[in-house]
DNA sequence: TAGTGGTCTAGACCACTTC
DNA sequence: AAGTGGTCTAGACCACTAT
C-alpha cells in the first residue's frame, strides 16, 4: 500500500520485476489512471493522487444573510473550507441565448441574453467554469455587467435593483468531461465533471439561468429539506 | 458525424486509411471510449453509444401521498419516466456498522445494525447498488426485514410503526467506478458513478442511513428550494 | 547524462461474432 | 472462414526532469 504522493515504481522497473513488455505495464499504470488514483509527471515519474480539499456546496449558499455579509455564494464556501478564491472573466456582454437559456426565459432562441462567464480558482487552481445568463432589461446599468459586482456579488445587486429572489432549483448530472472542459479546468485524467444548471426565480419567473462545470473530485453537494407531502 | 448506435470504421480499416500501426488506431478509438462517447463490441465492432433513458431524481420522490400510492421513491421516479424497474436483494441482516453509519446513529462502529443491499434494474440493466441501514430494534418484526417490503416500501412500512418521517438530508459526490463498482452496475468505460448519501430523520434523530452508487449516465438530480434566509 | 513517461511501428496470438 | 476487438511482445524515438 502506498501513502499520497508516494512515487510508483517507473515502467522499466515493472517490466523487469513482473518479466512484461513495456506496453504492457504501461497499460497497468493506465487503469490506474483511469480509475483517477495515480498522476503520471513526464520526465518525472507516476505518483498516488493527493486527495485535493473538498468544496462542499450546500443550499445555505444562497442565503441573504451571507449575500449581506458581502460573500458570493461560491466564496462563501470556499472560505468556510479555508481555501483561497477567485474568479476570472472570460465573457460579459450581450449573446444570443441558447436554446435551454431561451426556454425558461420564454424568449426565442438566438435572443439577446446578457452573459457573464467566468472561470473560478481555488488554491490557484481552476476548478470550476459558470455562465450565468440573464435578461438584457434586467441588468442595465447595474454592476452586474462590469467585471466587478462589488461585495456579495450579482445576487446582491440584484435584489438591490429591486429583484427579491425566491425560489431556487438546481438540476445536476455527472459525465466524463471533454477534451476543451479538461483543457479549461486543468482535469487529470479519471476525473470526472459535475454540471449543475441553476435557475433564480423571482416571484415573476426566471431572473438568472445558470450552468456550470465544475471538477468532480473537488465539489460535494448537500441538500437538506422537509419531507414532502 | 455518425448518428447514435453507427458503427466505426474496424482498426485495420483505420491502419489502412490513415497509416498507422494497429495500436495507433486502438489509441484513437481508447480516447473516445473515455470520454463515453463509444462502446466496443469484441468481435463485432465499435458503436456510437445510445444515451440511455434518464432517471430524474427529484426531492418528490419521498413524498407521502407516493408512498400511500403504493410507490416507493425510486419506482416512482423510474415509473414517470415509463422505466420497466426491479429491485433485487443482496444482503438482508444484521451486520456491523461502518464507521460513517455508526456516526449518524450516535452507536460505536461494528455495533449491530440492520443492512438491506440491493441492485436496482431498470429496463432490465443493472443500474444502482443501494444500501439502507437501520438500528435493529427499530426494524425487528416489521416487513422492511423482508425482502418484500410491501406496497411503498420501507418508509411506509416504517411510518406504519410510529416513525414519522420529517426532514431528509442528501448529499452527492461523482466519481470513478471502483472496477467492482463497475462489474456490479455493467458500467461501460467513460461513465462515472454518482455517490449519494441519504439521512432520513424523525423527530428523535436519523431513522435511516443511506448509500447509494448510481450510474452517472442514467440519473440526473433535480432539488427546488426557497431562498434561504 | 541518465532516467522518466509518451508516442509510435510491426507483428503475433486469442476469443468472440457473423455469415 | 473471415472479420472483429483485446492482449501481448520487442524495439525505436522523443520531450522532459533531475542531478
Amino acid at each position: 500500500m502506498l501513502a499520497e504522493g508516494e512515487q510508483l515504481p517507473s515502467t522499466a522497473q515493472l517490466m523487469e520485476r513482473y518479466g512484461v513488455a513495456y506496453q504492457t505495464a504501461r497499460q497497468a499504470i493506465a487503469a490506474l489512471k483511469a480509475e483517477g488514483l495515480v498522476d503520471s509527471r513526464t520526465g518525472s515519474g507516476v505518483f498516488v493522487r493527493r486527495r485535493p480539499p473538498l468544496i462542499r456546496l450546500g443550499s445555505g449558499r444562497y442565503s441573504r444573510r451571507i449575500r449581506e455579509g458581502g460573500q458570493a455564494p461560491l466564496q462563501a464556501e470556499a472560505e468556510t473550507a479555508g481555501l483561497d478564491w477567485r474568479q476570472e472573466i472570460l465573457e460579459l456582454g450581450i449573446t444570443p441565448a441558447p436554446a435551454w437559456v431561451a426556454e425558461w426565459f420564454g424568449i426565442e432562441a438566438g435572443a439577446d441574453t446578457f452573459v457573464r462567464r467566468r472561470r473560478t480558482w481555488v488554491e490557484d487552481e481552476p476548478t470550476q467554469l459558470a455562465d450565468s445568463y440573464y435578461l438584457p432589461e434586467v441588468v442595465r446599468g447595474t454592476l452586474v455587467t462590469e467585471e466587478n459586482t462589488g461585495p456579495g456579488g450579482s445576487y446582491a445587486r440584484l435584489e438591490e435593483a429591486g429583484h427579491h429572489i425566491v425560489h431556487f432549483r438546481e438540476e445536476l448530472e455527472a459525465r466524463q468531461p471533454t477534451p476543451e472542459e479538461a483543457g479549461e479546468i486543468q482535469l487529470p485524467s479519471g476525473v470526472p465533471v459535475i454540471e449543475l444548471h441553476r435557475i433564480a426565480f423571482t416571484a415573476n419567473g426566471p431572473l438568472e439561468v445558470f450552468r456550470s462545470v465544475m471538477a468532480g473530485n473537488r465539489h460535494t453537494f448537500a441538500y437538506e429539506f422537509e419531507a414532502p407531502e
